[in-house]
DNA sequence: ATCATACTTGTTTGCAACAAGCAAGTGACT
DNA sequence: AGTCACTTGCTTGTTGCAAACAAGTATGAT
C-alpha cells in the first residue's frame, strides 16, 4: 500500500516473491498429489498449476525428491507447532491423550495437506535417500516426545516406574502410523478414524497403568 | 531331459516358458525395488536383468502398475499360504499369536521379497487405482481373518464375549502395519522388530482378556 | 506345414534435468 | 532522486531416458 498503491503491478521484495511462489507451488503440489498420487505429479504441472512456467518447480526444488522434501518439511513443521500447543504443560498419559486428540483433529481438518503429507510419508519407505532421511527424522522426534511424556509422568508419580518406556512409545507411534494407513486407504470412514484414535488412547492407558500383578 | 537331453537349448512348453520368465522377472523386480525403490525401477531394467530384452516386462505386464500388481499378488499369495499353515486348527488368542509369530518369521526370513512387497504396499496409498484395490483386498482379508479368530475364541469360551471384536481386529492390523513401517525405515534393527511383535502379542492378549471389572 | 504364443526391436510421446537467457529487485555512487 | 552494475527470480530451449505401443521374429503346438 505504501509505494505505488495505484499501479496494478504490485511491487514485492525478492523474498516475498519466492515466499509467494513457494506457497502457491505447495498448494498446487498438494492438490496434484491428492488427485494423481505422487508419481503422477509432474514438476511441470506443479509450476503451471501454481500460475508460473513449466520450469519453475524444477528450478526451485531441483528434482521431484526436492519438492517432496520441501512439502514434508513445511507441512510437518506446521503439524509440530500445532502439537506443541496441544500438549503444552501436559505430562504423562494426559499429554499422550492430548497428542492423540490433536492428531485426530489435524487429520480431519487439514485433510488435503495432511493426506499429501502422509502419502509422501509412506512413499519414503523405498530407498529414496533424501525424503527417507527427513521422514525418519520427524518420526524419531515423535518417538522421543512420547518417551519424554512417559518419563515425566513417571517422575510426577502418575505412571508406574516399572513400565517399559521405550517399548510403549514405539508401540504407540507404530499404532499411529497404522491408523493413518487405514485412513489413507479408506478415507470416507471418518467416524471409524475417530474410533481408532479413541481405542488407541484406551490401549495406551492400559499399558501405562498395568493391572496389579497377580502373584504366580 | 526327455526330448533333446544333449542339446544345450532345453525345450520347454509355452506355459513353462512364461512361468520361467515370470519368475525371473519377479526376482529381478524384487531386487531392483530393494535397490532403487519402485520409482527408480524401470520396466526396461526388469526385463534385461531377468535375462531378456528391454521390452518383455512391458509386454507381459502392460505397464508399471501391472508389474507391481503382479508382484503383490504373487508374494501376497505365498504369504497367505504360509499363514494358513501357521494358524491351522488354532482359534482365539492362540491363532492371533501364531499369526504374529508367523509374520515375524516371514519378514525376517523372506527379507528381500517381503521388503519389496511392503514397499509397494505402502506406495499404494496414493490414488493409483489398480494396486490400491489389490492391496485393500489383502488388507481386508487379513482383518476378516482376525475377526474370525476372535469370534471362534468367544464361541470356544476362551475370550470374553463382551470384547469389541471388530475394534480389536482393526487395532491389531493397524499395529502390524505400523510395525512393518518401522522395519522398513530401520531395517537393521532385527531384534527390535522381534520386540515389537512380542509386545503386540501382549497388548492383544490384554485387550482380549480384560481385567475383571471393578464394580464402580 | 500352419497356427498360436513368447519374445524382440522400432518408434512415438512425455517428463526430468540442465543450461542459457530474460526480467525484476537491490544497493552504491553521483 | 537518478542511473548503473549486480544479484536473484523466473522462463524457454535442448537433451536424454523411460513408458507405451506397434510391428516383426522365433519357438512351441497341432
Amino acid at each position: 500500500m505504501q509505494s505505488s498503491a495505484v499501479s496494478e503491478v504490485e511491487r514485492r521484495t525478492q523474498a516475498e516473491r519466492t515466499a509467494l511462489s513457494d506457497a502457491r507451488m505447495l498448494d498446487a503440489a498438494v492438490a496434484l498429489i491428492c488427485e494423481r498420487g505422487s508419481s503422477g505429479t509432474t514438476l511441470k504441472d506443479v509450476g503451471e498449476r501454481a500460475g508460473y512456467s513449466r520450469g519453475l518447480a524444477s528450478y526451485r526444488f531441483g528434482n521431484k525428491g526436492g519438492l517432496f522434501a520441501f512439502l514434508i518439511r513445511a507441512i510437518g513443521e506446521s503439524w509440530l507447532t500445532a502439537l506443541r500447543g496441544a500438549t503444552r504443560d501436559k505430562v504423562g498419559l494426559a499429554a499422550i491423550e492430548a497428542a492423540t486428540d490433536a492428531h485426530y483433529r489435524f487429520v480431519v481438518e487439514g485433510s488435503d495437506a495432511i493426506r499429501a503429507f502422509y502419502i509422501l510419508w509412506f512413499e519414503s519407505t523405498g530407498p529414496d535417500a533424501e525424503l527417507k532421511r527427513v521422514v525418519a527424522n520427524i518420526h524419531e522426534r515423535r518417538r522421543r516426545d512420547v518417551v519424554a511424556w512417559i518419563e515425566k509422568g513417571i517422575a510426577a508419580g502418575s505412571i508406574d516406574p516399572a513400565v517399559d518406556t521405550l517399548g510403549t512409545a514405539e508401540q504407540f507411534c507404530a499404532a499411529i502410523i497404522g491408523i493413518v494407513y487405514q485412513w489413507l486407504v479408506t478415507p470416507d470412514a471418518a467416524e471409524h478414524l475417530h474410533f481408532l484414535h479413541e481405542s488407541l488412547k484406551r490401549q495406551t492407558a492400559r499399558a501405562l497403568q498395568p493391572p496389579r500383578l497377580t502373584e504366580n
